[in-house]
RNA sequence: GGGCGCGUAGCUCAGCUGGUUAGAGCGCACCCCUGAUAAGGGUGAGGUCAUUGGUUCGAAUCCAAUCGCGCCCA
């Protein structure tokens, strides 16, 4: 690199005043020579490249000053490839060494606690970029509530219990040809999820997460799962526990009833059938004169057949009495048409119709069983498909099942748990309802001529989550908590208002959920979750249910964990002489099922905001991905309104899904996946928190390596700007150098001003958890206004003054001040790179890390309103000779801004601003240093419309600062140096 | 199928309660620099504001429908 550099300094083609431009050396050969030569060790030297090139070879000469100027100095800035994959575990290292956590803890917090209580993950697999997004958020959200003088304990925590990590365990299990009890399967999921805790907790603190990870919260922690015992004995205790029969989705291979959150749709074949149903009894003598009639259904599930128990028709709707081949058919009217074209009718009559409310009453013939099916009358009936007329089987579907209630119809459910026909089936028990059950169905009711018609049918269909099996409805006895218990729904409803919802349709969205849920039911038939502490009479039956008895089962929960609950027999918890309230028997067994894994996160926030000394209860926030509407949120409010009439939070954040760069669902079947891990093992951590800063989160965002691309880009060119200021600050020391304020150069007054206007911007962006609005001013102020514009202008008075000349001085005064906010507020996003540049800054009694610093505050006082109106004239200005020395240079008659002088042709109000300042020929004209060329001068101009003139800068280019002007030459002791130059040179000999 | 929401340049985002030729940064193209150098500067080209229809003197902004996408629910 150094032989790289040094061919640099002995080319020195602006050391040669005036090249003549007819003979100037393309510069993209000279840098391919360069580069080839570089390449292949074998160089030809600087005269040969200009003599092969017919330029005229200039010897160097500058190298000499270069030792002169004050240029930034590498090995005190940060190095421009960060190299974050490696660096940034280190300074976890160092925060971790001083106990970063407890420090911020510690520090004065004028504005007291901010509780950010965490939702947590289930520990189950690698994290990704969901959970990443999430976490990134929270900690954004907790480190600037920390710098805004907020207490901010954060406790991370997981989700233990529940079917996902129950059914790897079970798998595992079955690989090895085992069988395990209940217990053993039990400690497996422990051990399971607690090693998926430590593989989470490690990628979460490898994205730069600052909490208490070393004691996080776990629904499985003993004491926790006590806490959720407690929890349901107040729920007891309150009367809003019911136990009910309840039709429920059902899946045969694992076992299990599953909530909705535990469904999937998915695409299935099914087998269609038509089956007439035999009118048997007509009260109203609608088929008076209506030969043989039958009610025809259509159903997709064969196997429900053997549970039929009604006929459901709308009551609004037409229905046809059809008229063919000696019979008459039963259906909806609208449907006759396409019906008989299905079953190949070609001949038929339509004899009249009636309304579905003239039809209840008629009663139908099971067409295999004996039994009877009446009509009755659904409002969720459609005339889209099939018949209009719904195949009724109470034990196995919803709305069968309300309406069953309705018609008080009983409940059949002939199919087992495993999903095969029990005896209530007759002929069909023993069967598994797929396929074998279907075909013994659909073979039986073609044999006794009930079949009309079969095809085979696609459509969605719901399925396991876990083990993708089709699902069915099964009615069995659940544990319900009442969400209508004494106005509980109502108080839910209105605890939502007083919540603020971000953004606002969250609110919506939740009182939507709120107010149509069911009851909560709380059971699972699992092994791996809190068992409901509840007890039955061996004798008769009875439930034994009570606070104290819970209480007791708590303690021991909280003593051995809730193992011991599936280990030890019913008298281990029950109190000696405990007997049946109904029966007086004092044999007892135990509840088998389990409570629902959304009890356990619901009430996170009773065992941990209030049980940690450091929370309370209840949250200022809660930031969750948006689907927690009807998870989490809802799950904590029923149980926080259940137990203490009040909502668990104040505030709620939803953010959106991370979806691909078309916007598409991430699928590993998609192939369209960005793992976290990679993006940090590659890019690091900053770099993706950086993504997150970037986005508009309030909706669902997307990413992809391109987007990654382009915000690695900005985070280099944010990095690139710190790295020169802090360059620039290598000799300075704020307790001797800085320079007041009044003192400062006028431009350096502008830019604290404008500094101000950003942090006013910056603030408000934190405040309104809006950081894509703070990244986006953040790049722009990096970009525009320092970059390309002040950093800029500031090189000649940073590398050409004397060192303590105090417009240097006032120059690196205000870049301190610019290295320091922008330093803070980057701090919670780019939380490495931020500390790199704060060990950095010569900043006088600043904290040990930038995490225990303050936001800055905008100083209203450095505000100067006046000067930043002047200046954005001065700036347009700017542009103007911008875009006049371009087209010079495209015109060829100046090859660069440096060797050019500007004449700027002013109208009357613009004049009387820019002659304010002197335009002497001399490295103090300041609108020549803002313009970017050697010299500049303002006249007054003929007409209203500002003109720029551009010409070669007469005179020579100084050796030193690169200056063209007519000065040089005129010293005889420094010939190739401008006044200035000679001056400082001098006085450093 | 129902509920909620989104759709502005290649990317990420502005555009308040409807009002001059729709903005920014990045990226891209071309040029300059080689004393921020796997950096830096300048200029420029990019948009039928998803589509269609309506309200209005006037709509990216209001209404409706359609399409696409996401979440939730069936």
């Amino acid at each position: 690199m150094a032989f790289y550099a040094s061919l640099y300094c002995e080319r020195a083609p602006r050391g040669c005043p005036r090249l003549p431009s007819s003979g100037t050396l393309p510069r993209s050969s000279l840098q391919a020579g360069l580069r080839a030569g570089y390449a292949l060790l074998s160089l030809p030297s600087i005269p040969q490249i200009c003599q092969q090139n017919q330029v005229q070879y200039c010897p160097p000469m500058a190298q000499n000053y270069r030792e002169t100027l004050n240029l930034p100095k590498d090995e005190h800035t940060i190095p421009m490839r960060a190299n974050l994959p490696e660096q940034e575990p280190r300074w976890q290292a160092f925060w971790h060494e001083q106990d970063l956590y407890a420090q911020l803890l510690a520090k004065p917090a004028p504005n007291g606690d901010f509780i950010l209580h965490d939702g947590p993950p289930y520990s189950n697999g690698n994290i990704h970029m969901g959970h990443a997004l999430n976490k990134v958020l929270k900690d954004i959200i907790v480190r600037s509530y920390a710098m805004r003088g907020y207490r901010t304990p954060y406790v991370p925590g997981w989700d233990n219990h529940g079917m996902p990590i129950e059914n790897a365990v079970s798998q595992q299990f079955l690989q090895q040809g085992k069988t395990p009890s209940k217990v053993e399967l039990r400690q497996a999921c422990r051990a399971y999820a607690q090693h998926f805790v430590e593989v989470q907790r490690k990628q979460f603190e490898r994205l730069g997460l600052v909490g208490d990870w070393e004691h996080p919260y776990l629904t499985m922690d003993y004491a926790f799962e006590a806490g959720i015992v407690r929890i349901f004995g107040e729920l007891v205790k309150r009367g809003y526990i019911y136990r009910d029969l309840r039709p429920v989705l059902w899946c045969p291979v694992c076992q299990t009833a599953l909530a909705e959150a535990e469904v999937e749709y998915a695409p299935k074949v099914s087998d269609a059938i038509y089956v007439a149903f035999p009118v048997v009894r007509d009260p109203k003598g609608i088929f008076a004169n209506a030969p043989n009639p039958a009610i025809l259904i259509w159903t997709t599930t064969p196997w429900t057949i053997p549970a039929n128990l009604a006929l459901a028709v709308h009551p609004e709707l037409d229905y046809a009495l059809v008229a063919t081949d000696g019979k008459t058919w039963v259906l909806v009217r609208e449907l006759v048409p396409a019906t008989m074209e299905t079953l190949g009718v070609k001949e038929y009559r339509v004899l009249t119709t009636v309304k579905g409310s003239e039809l209840e009453g008629v009663v139908a013939r099971h067409p295999i069983f004996e039994r009877e099916s009446p009509v009755v009358l659904a409002d969720y009936v459609l005339a889209e498909e099939g018949t209009g007329v719904v195949h009724t089987a109470p034990g196995h579907g919803a709305e069968d099942f309300y309406t069953g209630k309705r018609y008080g119809l009983p409940i059949l459910c002939p199919v087992d748990e495993r999903g095969v026909f029990t005896e209530e089936a007759g002929e069909f028990a023993g069967l598994p309802i797929a396929p074998e059950g279907n075909r013994a169905v659909i073979r039986r009711l073609q044999e006794v001529g009930a079949l009309l018609h079969y095809a085979p049918y696609h459509h969605n269909y719901p399925h396991c989550w876990r083990c993708d099996s089709p699902l069915l409805f099964r009615t069995t006895v659940q544990w319900f908590m009442n969400i209508d218990h004494m106005g509980h729904r109502e108080k839910a409803l209105r605890a939502i208002e007083g919540v603020r919802w971000i953004p606002e349709e969250g609110e919506n969205r939740i009182k939507a959920m709120v107010a149509n849920r069911p009851d909560w039911c709380l059971s699972r038939q699992r092994a791996w979750g809190v068992g409901i502490p509840a007890f039955y009479c061996e004798a008769c039956g009875e439930v034994l249910l009570t606070p104290e008895i819970i209480e007791a089962v708590a303690q021991k929960i909280e003593q051995e964990g809730s193992d011991v609950w599936f280990d030890k027999p019913a008298d281990y918890f029950l109190p000696a002489g405990t007997r049946c309230a109904k029966c007086g028997a004092s044999q007892f067994r135990k509840e088998t099922d389990v409570l629902d894994v959304w009890f356990d996160s619901g009430s996170t926030h009773r065992l941990v905001l209030e049980t940690r000394p450091e929370l309370r209860w209840p949250a200022d926030l809660y930031i969750e991905g948006s689907d927690q509407h009807r998870g989490w949120f809802n799950a904590s409010l029923m149980i926080a309104i259940g137990t203490k009439d009040a909502a668990p939070y104040r505030m709620v954040i939803t953010h959106g899904f991370v979806l691909d760069g078309e916007g598409r669902k991430m699928s590993k079947s998609e192939g369209n996946v960005v793992d976290p891990l990679d993006v940090v093992q590659k890019m690091g951590a900053d770099v993706l928190r950086l993504w997150v800063a970037s986005t508009e989160y309030f909706e669902d965002v997307r990413l992809s390596d391109e987007i990654l691309k382009y915000v690695a880009d900005a985070y280099r060119q944010i990095r690139n700007t710190l790295r020169f200021i802090i360059g620039n600050l290598a000799d300075f020391n704020p307790a001797t150098d800085a320079v007041p304020y009044e003192q400062l150069h006028e431009l350096d007054r502008w830019m604290l001003a404008r500094l101000q206007e950003y942090v006013r911007y910056a603030l408000q962006a934190y405040e309104s958890f809006e950081y894509h609005r703070f990244y986006h001013e953040t790049r722009r102020f990096c970009n525009v206004e320092l970059s390309a514009f002040y950093l800029d202008v500031l090189k000649d008075r940073l590398y050409a003054s004397a060192p303590d000349d105090p417009a240097r001085r006032s120059a690196q005064t205000v870049l301190l001040e610019l290295a320091s906010v922008l330093t803070r507020l980057l701090a919670p996003i780019l939380v490495h790179t931020a500390e790199e540049v704060w060990q950095r800054l010569p900043l006088p009694n600043k904290p040990a890390s930038v995490h225990l610093a303050e936001f800055p505050t905008a100083r209203e006082e450095w505000l100067d309103k006046s000067l930043l109106e002047r200046w954005e004239r001065i700036l347009e200005v700017r542009e103007v000779v911008n875009r006049a020395v371009e087209s010079a240079k495209n015109e060829k008659r100046v090859p660069n801004p440096q060797s050019a002088k500007v004449v700027v042709h002013a109208p009357g109000g613009l004049y009387a601003l820019l002659s304010q300042y002197p335009t002497p020929p001399t490295p103090d004209n300041l609108l020549a240093r803002v313009f970017g060329v050697s010299q500049a001068e303002v006249v007054p101009a003929s007409d209203e419309a500002i003109q720029v003139v551009v010409e070669p800068a007469p005179g020579n280019k100084c050796a030193r600062c690169w200056l063209v002007l007519p000065e040089v030459g005129t010293r005889s002791d420094y010939p190739d140096l401008c006044e200035r130059c000679a001056q400082v040179v001098a006085a450093l000999a």
